[in-house]
DNA sequence: GAGGCGTGGCC
DNA sequence: TGGCCAAGCCT
């Protein structure tokens, strides 16, 4: 007799899921929300190891964020990018009192909770029977029923087309795992996936679905000016929404003068920045904090910035 | 709906 | 090594 592909999904999951995630293994659904804020377009690797565990020990609990400046809650997410989640994080916190929805349709009311991540924390936490729809579900679906079009709407009826909507904790942990370890975007393992026999899209996955457009990223060449007043060096916080709240060195367009520190590039995800950075010590009429470079530890930087840091205690 | 929004790892 | 990819959301 044959499985249904939800109960194959099931067995393959209890096998060869990743039981031993923190954020699988825990109850607290203010846990369970940071964990699926920091996974958002971020490698497990990364969040586990470096940032999960740091962050829950300086905020404890939600109410702990609501209590706290921006400034402290960026300087968790120091790193880990995308810095408009740290954001709305902290105002979640605050629309909330504190006190996490225990529903879906509540959650998706606060700042950086959009569907999927709404549906993953109310089944993850509450076990309320939604699907989720990631880039893990959306690779399967579109494998699976054999779908070219990238559809955002049809793609949520497939999803829950597909759901196992009597055991949505278990379902939606195994779509992600099969996504992240099987469904691969490259390499997908067909003959040890879970859906072997039902895939519509088995004998050639990797025409679903259509591929993106290529675009190049375009360069954006601009001066670093570190400006240094006896030992300190001038900052300026961000208010913009790149790179919001987040400390940095002067940046223009300009060609100036100073001494050369060298150069940098920076990947962001829609451009590239190469800049050369300059020290000078010429008087600033810009509204600039100054910094020694003890003090600048304490702030919240960019990988370009800390890079730049680099270059001035090398001079030094 | 398309584009903005970081960083690190992979080949 | 440059281009893609990794648990999306907001404007």
């Amino acid at each position: 007799m044959e499985l249904t592909p939800q109960t194959s999904l099931l067995q393959w999951y209890n096998k060869n899921g990743r039981h031993d995630l923190p954020w699988r293994t825990t109850d607290n659904p203010y846990h369970i929300y940071v964990s699926e804020i920091m996974l958002q377009q971020t490698q497990v690797k990364t969040v586990l190891e470096r940032f999960y565990f740091p962050f829950l020990e300086r905020f404890p609990t939600l109410l702990d964020i609501a209590e706290s400046d921006l400034d402290d809650v960026l300087k968790m997410w120091e790193g880990l990018g995308y810095y408009t989640r740290a954001k709305n994080l902290h105002h979640a916190a605050r629309q909330c009192n504190g006190i996490l929805p225990d529903n879906a349709h509540d959650l998706m009311n606060l700042s950086g909770i959009g569907r999927s991540t709404a549906h993953a924390i109310a089944a993850f936490a509450y076990r309320e029977s939604l699907p989720i729809l990631d880039a893990n579900v959306k690779r399967i679906l579109h494998r699976y029923f054999a779908l070219k079009e990238r559809n955002e709407k049809k793609l949520w009826e497939y999803a829950y087309a597909l759901f196992d909507s009597s055991h949505p904790f278990e379902y939606n942990q195994a779509m992600m795992d099969v996504g992240a370890t099987v469904c691969l975007a490259k390499k997908p393992l067909c003959e040890v996936c879970p859906f072997k026999e039902s895939c519509q899209g088995k004998t050639d996955p990797l025409t679903y679905p259509d591929a993106k457009a290529k675009t190049r990223k375009p360069i954006r060449k601009r001066s670093i000016i570190v400006y240094q007043r006896h030992s300190r060096y001038a900052l300026m916080q961000r208010k913009e929404r790149f790179l919001h709240g987040l400390w940095g060195f002067y940046e223009t367009t300009e060609i100036p003068g100073g001494t050369a520190l060298g150069n940098i590039t920076q990947h962001y995800s829609h451009f590239t920045l190469e800049a050369n950075v300059y020290l000078s010590h010429e008087d600033v009429e810009e509204e600039f904090e100054w910094f020694t470079i003890e003090e600048i530890t304490q702030l919240s930087l960019s990988r370009a910035d800390h890079k730049v840091v680099e270059f001035i205690k090398k001079s030094a």
